[in-house]
DNA sequence: CAGCATCCCTGGCGATACTG
DNA sequence: CAGTATCGCCAGGGATGCTG
C-alpha cells in the first residue's frame, strides 16, 4: 500500500472531514509554510535584529553595540538572509565615512503581527527568564 | 559608554516612546520569548509532526508511514521535545502488541492558531512550491 | 509496534584579524 | 563605518542495525 492509500484508509478511520482537506492541511501546514516562517525569522539573531530595526535601530553599529555576544560577521550574514527573503533593504548612503540604513519592506511590517503571536503565546506558555535590563 | 547609556541615546535620538517600553521590546520580543517559539516548532519535522497529531494522526507507526525522509530516530526525538515542551502527552496502553498514542495538551492546542498564522503569513508571501500530492 | 544504539556529516555559529 | 576573510566547534539531523 502506498503513502496516498495509507492517508486515505487513516482518513477514514480517523472520520476526518474531507479527504482533500485532510490531505492539504498535512501537506502544506505541516510541510512548506511553516518550516519557511522559521527559516525566515529562525536565525539565532534575527529575531533582536529585526526588532531593533523595527524601531528604528537601523544601522549595522547601532546594532552591533546593542546586542553583545553578536559579532560582525554574524550579524552580516543575518542581515542579509533578511535582505535576501525580503524582509528589509539596505539603503547605502554615498557619504564619507560610509553610512547604510536598514528599513522594513512591506512584507518585513506584514510579519510584526506575526513575530508578535509567537512572542505572545511564549510569553504566556513558558516562564521566561525575566531580565528586567540587559546583562 | 555602557549599552544602557547607548540605548538611552539611541532612544533620545530615535523619540522613542518611553524607555522602559523601547528596552522592554528590545529585549523581550527581540530576545527571549521568539527563540523559545521557534525553538519549539523549529525542529526541522515538528510542524508535520504536531500537524498530524492534530489531525489524530497520532500513533508513532502512522506518523512514520507517512512522512517520508523520516527516520524513526529523528521521529523518536521530535516526539520527546513536543512532550518535554508540553505540546502533547504520550499515552501509554499496556497491550500487546505495544500501543502508543500522542495527544495535544492544552497548551498544544492554543499553539495551533499561531502555527496557522505562521503558515498564513508565508503561504501570502513566498511562492510555496505546490505539492498536491504528496510525492 | 515502538523505539534505542552507533556512527557520521553538514551548516550555523563563534572568535579573531584585516580592509575600502 | 561597515563590512571580509579564515579557522574551528558542535548540535541537529541522516543511515543503518538491534531490541523488549
Amino acid at each position: 500500500m502506498d503513502r496516498i492509500a495509507y492517508l486515505k484508509s487513516l482518513q477514514q478511520r480517523k472520520q476526518s472531514a474531507s479527504f482533500d482537506h485532510f490531505l492539504s492541511m498535512v501537506n502544506k501546514v505541516g510541510n512548506c509554510p511553516v518550516r519557511i516562517t522559521n527559516h525566515v525569522i529562525g536565525g539565532k539573531w534575527k529575531p533582536v535584529i529585526f526588532n531593533l530595526i523595527v524601531h528604528d535601530v537601523n544601522r549595522f553599529g547601532e546594532i552591533f553595540r546593542i546586542v553583545e555576544g553578536l559579532s560582525k560577521k554574524v550579524l552580516t550574514t543575518q542581515l542579509k538572509e533578511l535582505e535576501a527573503d525580503g524582509l528589509i533593504v539596505r539603503k547605502v548612503y554615498d557619504v564619507l565615512p560610509q553610512k547604510v540604513e536598514y528599513e522594513l519592506t512591506e512584507k518585513g511590517r506584514s510579519f510584526i503581527p506575526v513575530i508578535q503571536e509567537m512572542c505572545n503565546w511564549a510569553i504566556q506558555n513558558f516562564q521566561i527568564a525575566e531580565q528586567s535590563s540587559p546583562k
